[in-house]
RNA sequence: GUUUCCGUAGCUCAGCUGGUAGAGCAAUACACUUUUAAUGUAUGGGUCUCGGGUUCGAAUCCCGACGGGAACACCA
């Protein structure tokens, strides 16, 4: 152990010292029994504050928490000579503890108060607490406290942030520090932990509203040997053992269909996901997205679940269906406008591109300055005029339909639009949400796309598909007619928790 | 990957045109029995990211590396 320890950090290991000295386990391992949480205690004191027009009643007197056991972290220490207030932390929120001499330190042995409370303790560690709720001279809810652990001690400091009349000082704000060191950003700064719990919240939205409308959750293969089912360049690994090659998965759809070939009619997964590419506050190589696909559906019917599973995901998380994403009122009320790739292509460039050849699409292209090549073909030419010059002026849910035939190889022939896929993807604040479709359950059909991305792969497209030989004698065993989607967990979450960051 | 900005105490930052570092909070010691960014007094704390170069002298100027932010690109 090479570290380089600072000043602070010498000083607390000192202090570990000083607690075998004193007999006190610093990690005790027996369970500290809570019996209420900080929010709790400040709620039920709010309420009989409000219901008590005598303030001068002590609390306790109303026999409520008289006695209270919590825990929490140390986040503010302030010793006033023979009284001393330390704030904690606990899952909830944060709550003062009242400390005296004479509360704590009944008989002539003050060394719990002289030594542990004033000298010992530091920002950061845990403590336990027993005594009774009551209100200070100043107005605040807190614990008097007849008796005081040490749950574990804390080695380094914790970023002290310091808050008044909103006002922040010193914060905890450096990105690389929050980013990385997840957990200090969530003691330290409100608001973190309310969207990890936000999102978690979403999730179990979406997963009730599938589960009641007969879905199953399933899991399948993170390790693949062919990465299938999205056009994105995969991470690679190697199995021992085996020694083959394996690749983390970009996507789960191949495998979900196995599935419904295997007879389910409706299975979804929260699949993580993994591509190699670059990190923005828009794009994570390890990304959730959720999958279903629902047998017997057309991409019609899941617009229409969509949208209202979307307006149901907002209504329940804030109350309506209109929430507020930075600049941008976004409202989820279904139904959500639909338009096809082609018109909206039109709207913002006035290039008609639905009848072009390839080469007229990539002059228009050239002439609206877009970086494109020659190994680009007709289907990525139109994804690159869409995304550029489009995708970010659909602020409001928009499905965006019936993509060409080119950049879609698993999808299903439009019924009746020649050279086009029954496809769309939800567009909500300029962002790409969601993607989804007929899927495609021919398997000639299939066979025969699988090899149109061979050939682009040869053009030098490296994030065409491999040909996934198992997948194609499922789909020759027969699948139903299905539509599929997948959904941006994470992206959906920066929406739903008003987050600029994914991460 | 490209452009651009940044890297100084545990945290947030200052340090002008070169003269080997400062503040607040945190820490340490003392005082104080109701504080709210508590206060007062005192004390300690730094390989100025790293490596070269210019110079009598570099946190400061130059080159390079590493790390990071932002934008763009990649990415449905």
């Amino acid at each position: 152990m090479s570290e380089h320890l600072s000043e602070q950090e010498i000083v607390r290991r000192e202090k570990l010292a000083k607690f075998a000295e004193l007999g006190i386990d610093p990690y005790p391992a027996a369970m500290w029994d809570v019996n209420a949480t900080a929010v709790e205690i400040l709620d039920a004191v709010e309420k009989i504050k409000a219901a008590n027009p005598n303030p001068e009643q002590p609390i306790h007197e109303l026999d409520i928490y008289k006695d209270v056991c919590i825990a929490g972290r140390i986040m503010s220490l302030n010793s006033k000579g023979k009284v001393s207030f330390i704030k904690i932390q606990d899952n909830t929120g944060r709550i003062q503890l009242f400390i005296s001499v004479d509360n704590i330190c009944p008989g002539d042995d003050k060394t719990m108060y002289n030594e542990v409370i004033k000298h010992l303790l530091d920002l950061g560690d845990f403590v336990g607490a027993k005594g009774e709720a009551f209100v200070t001279k100043t107005g605040e809810t807190s614990i008097r406290v007849k008796e005081l652990k040490v749950l574990s001690k804390a080695l380094k400091p914790m970023p002290v942030v310091k808050e008044k009349d909103g006002e922040v000082f010193d914060a905890f704000s450096d990105p690389e520090q929050r980013f990385r060191q997840r957990y200090v950003d969530l003691v330290v700064n409100h608001g973190v932990k309310e969207t990890f719990l936000k999102r978690t919240q979403m999730v179990k939205t979406i997963r009730d509203f599938l589960n009641a409308n007969g879905a199953v959750e399933v899991d399948t293969p993170v390790l693949q040997s062919i990465p299938g089912g999205a056009a994105a360049r995969p991470f690679t690994t190697h199995h021992n053992a085996l020694d083959i090659p394996l690749y983390l998965r970009i996507a789960n759809e191949l495998y979900l269909k196995r599935l419904i070939v295997g007879g389910f009619d409706w299975v979804y997964e929260f699949s993580r996901n993994f591509r190699n590419e670059g990190m923005s506050r828009k794009h994570n190589p390890e990304f959730t997205i959720l999958e279903f696909y629902v047998a017997y559906k057309d991409y019609i019917w899941m617009m229409d679940f969509t949208e209202r599973m979307l307006e149901k995901v907002a209504t329940d998380m804030h109350g309506t269906s209109e929430l507020t994403v930075g600049d941008n009122k976004i409202d989820f009320k279904a139904p959500f406008r639909r338009i096809t790739i082609y018109d909206a292509i039109k709207e913002y460039t006035g290039h008609d591109v639905s009848f072009m050849t390839e080469e007229q699409i990539y002059d228009v292209c050239k002439s609206l300055h877009l970086e494109v090549d020659k190994t680009m073909g007709k289907g990525k030419l139109i994804d690159e005029l869409f995304s550029a010059k489009c995708e970010k002026n659909f602020i409001q849910p928009t499905f965006i339909t019936d993509y060409p035939v080119e950049m879609s190889p698993l999808t299903k022939k439009h019924r009746s639009k020649e050279g086009l896929v029954e496809r769309f993807e939800l567009m909500v604040n300029g962002q790409e949400i969601a993607n989804a479709y007929s899927e495609l359950n021919d398997p000639i059909e299939q066979r025969a796309r699988f090899e149109e991305q061979v050939k682009l792969m040869e053009r030098g497209d490296d994030e065409a598909m491999f040909i996934d030989h198992d997948f194609l004698r499922a789909l020759e065993y027969g699948m139903p007619p299905t539509s599929g989607i997948g959904i941006g967990i994470d992206r959906l979450a920066m929406l739903m928790t008003n987050q600029a960051s994914i991460q």
